[in-house]
Order: C-alpha cells, then sequence, then structure tokens
DNA sequence: CAAATTACAAACCAACCGGTATGTAACAAA
DNA sequence: TTTGTTACATACCGGTTGGTTTGTAATTTG
C-alpha cells in the first residue's frame, strides 16, 4: 500500500471514533510514524482528507453491501434477509455498537455543516437506493415481490432500518437491541414478498 | 427565564447545528450579550452544559412525543399514526431536514466518546421505549393489537424508523424522502393492528 | 553525472479553546 | 451601616489546532 493510502486508512480509523470535528489528523499518523509534514505532503487540507475518506473508504464499504443485488436472480427480500442484514450481524464485533456506520455518522455530524461532505454522503445513500430499488423492481417483474410495491420506498425503507439499529445500538450499547432492529426491518420486508 | 436557563438554551440552539464537539460555548453567549465569565458562574464547565441540555431540554423535547400515549386509550397505532409521525409532519420546518433530532444527533456524536452522554442519552431512548411497549401491551389487552406482537420490538420499530427518517432526510435534504420514510414506519405498524 | 523532483522531518506560527483569576457593581442580610 | 453574596465583565493563560516554512535525504529524469 502506499503511504498517501496508509495516511487515509489510518486517519479513517480515527474518525471513526472521534468523528470529523474531533478528529486530529497529525495526531493520528503519529501511529504510522509519520510526521505531519508527510500529511501535507499528500494532502492539501483536513477538508481533503475528510472527503477522500468519504470517497474512497466510506462509499466503497457501505456500497459493497448492496452490490451484489445487482446480479442477483432470486427473490430480493432474500438477498436482503440473507446477505445484507445477516451480514451486518456475521460482521459484528466490539467496535460495531460503539461506532456505528462511518457513512450515517458522516451524516449525522457534517450534513449540515458542510455542502462537500453532505453531497458526497447522498450520492452514497442514493446509489445504494438505486441499487436497492432496481432489485425490488426486478422482484416485481419475476414475480417474488408483490405487484403494488414501491420499489424505492422500500429502498428507503431499508437503508432508514439499518440506520435505526446503529443509532439506537450505540445508545444502548446492547446487541440485541441491535439485531431485534435487524429482525424487524427483514420481517417487515415479508409484506412485499409475493406468495403464490 | 432566569439568565441560567437562558444560557442554556442559547447553547443549545449552537448545539443542534454544531453538534458538542464543534461547539463554542462562550461564542454562542454572546448572542445573549453575556461574557464567558457569566456562563462559568452558573456552570462549570462544558460538560456539566452539555450533560444539562441533555437533560433539561432534548430528553423532555422527545419524550413529549411520547408520554400522551401514557393515557391514550385507543389504538395504539392511531396514536403513533396521527399524533407521533403526524406530529413530526406537522413539526416540520428548514431546519427539520438540516438540523434532524437532538437525541439522535447527540447519540451518534457522543455516545462512542463520553459515558455521561451515553447514559443519559440512553435513558431517554429507555424510557420512550417503556412508554411505547406499555402503550402496544395495553392495546393487546383491549384487543386492538394482534395478540403475537411484541411491544417491546414494536418500540423499537418505532424509534428505530424515526431515526432513520431523519438521517436519510438530513444527507438527502429531502422533504419527500423524510416523508416517505415516516410513512413506511406507519404502514409498518398496520401489521400489528388487530381486524376483528 | 547533474538537475530536478519526491518524500518526508522538524521547527515554527497565529488563531483558538477551555478555563481561571481578578475586579466590581448591585443587592441582600445582619 | 457594614458585610457578604450574587451576577456578571475583563483580562489573562497554557495547551492545542490547522497549517506553513524550511531543510534534506532519496529517488527520478535528462
Amino acid at each position: 500500500m502506499t503511504t498517501r493510502d496508509k495516511i487515509l486508512r489510518c486517519i479513517y480509523e480515527d474518525m471513526k471514533i472521534y468523528g470529523y470535528q474531533g478528529l486530529r489528523p497529525d495526531k493520528s499518523i503519529l501511529k504510522l510514524g509519520l510526521s505531519k509534514g508527510a500529511m501535507y505532503h499528500y494532502f492539501r487540507d483536513k477538508s481533503e482528507i475528510g472527503y477522500l475518506i468519504v470517497e474512497e473508504l466510506v462509499q466503497p464499504e457501505y456500497l459493497a453491501l448492496f452490490i451484489p443485488l445487482l446480479s442477483y436472480e432470486g427473490d430480493p427480500v432474500n438477498y436482503i434477509q440473507h446477505h445484507v442484514l445477516s451480514e451486518l450481524k456475521h460482521q459484528f464485533d466490539e467496535n460495531t455498537l460503539t461506532l456505528g456506520l462511518p457513512v450515517f455518522n458522516l451524516i449525522q455530524e457534517m450534513a449540515p455543516l458542510d455542502e462537500g461532505f453532505r453531497t458526497r454522503l447522498q450520492i452514497i445513500l442514493e446509489t445504494a437506493r438505486d441499487i436497492l430499488a432496481d432489485g425490488f423492481r426486478r422482484g416485481k417483474e419475476n414475480g417474488t415481490i408483490v405487484p403494488e410495491a414501491d420499489p424505492v420506498q422500500i429502498a428507503l425503507l431499508i437503508q432508514s432500518g439499518i440506520s435505526g439499529a446503529f443509532t439506537l445500538g450505540k445508545a444502548t450499547r446492547d446487541k440485541n437491541t441491535f439485531f431485534s432492529c435487524l429482525e424487524m426491518t427483514g420481517k417487515t420486508l415479508e409484506i412485499f414478498r409475493n406468495r403464490p
């Protein structure tokens, strides 16, 4: 990995903990044995670092949850339940509850303060929405999803459910709460399943 | 209003925008024509201010959404739909989308960093959860809610849905997205309605 | 090989931040 | 009346922050 990428990833780790405003980039890269000079050699300023982290790390990490749906042929409800939601459960570790998902954390923190962040984060959510909506549109076509379902609304429901699970989990720091929220989202999707 | 309360409310307004870490308390109270000296006369330090804002302003504001359910006799799904969710729509103004709900913002920002914040915020969510769960438990008793419903899970679903709506709304800054999310939560609750 | 560029380290800097110390006018209590 | 006490304003302080400047070894280029 290039030094540039190492710096970005290292700062990203701290950003997950402290958020963007609480982040101290030069303090972060001390862990790499690098100095502030190295950082400002690769990056113009703190906000450029923030933006690049969103584009290069936050976005692919979040979208990876949904991208396989693009080539998934079966019932999209199955995909969400058995890949997205169970993937979130499977990825679960001690930091999941305390730190949450970076994309949602950054929205909460930075969307009102910085349009550069907000637009980049908006694009992430809209891309995920489009992937999801397309999956459910195809589900309607191949008969696995009820015809009256609105694919865009379902996409919102899924992302909202994931976001909510992390928020409640973060406050309670209770694995049960987190898992329950995800399961409720999964159950809710059953409504849109076409039973022949 | 006392000077103390004026200071707290004034700082709260800025905290809605900048979060806690981005908050500059002495800068905030300049708007009141008061000085840093006044602030440290009434409060020990910044974190005390943060904690008091959560206890005295954030908590009552959020719980006000749910407290009437305690004495609500009808179908709790109706209460959520026609009071909680429509109240959130009714309260909607230009700041709703940009700023979100303080209780959720603070969870995202401060829960991982400060146990003083986290426990106070957790209490708020748990109090709301208990009010909601009690409402749905009573709904089961009086037959408006299906017997197989789990009141605690429904309480999670509602709070998660509200939280998610604000998160997605904040990123997209789109009123439709926000309203759609709230409506999906409302629709989802129909599952638990008992149809005789 | 010489010249230029890259990849950093180190020192420095102005602004800012949370917090303290000090002063003082107004008011209440004894 | 005197003595505290309350309610602030002002000035100050040490540490931190984001960022710049300068220097220099290593690498690349011509």
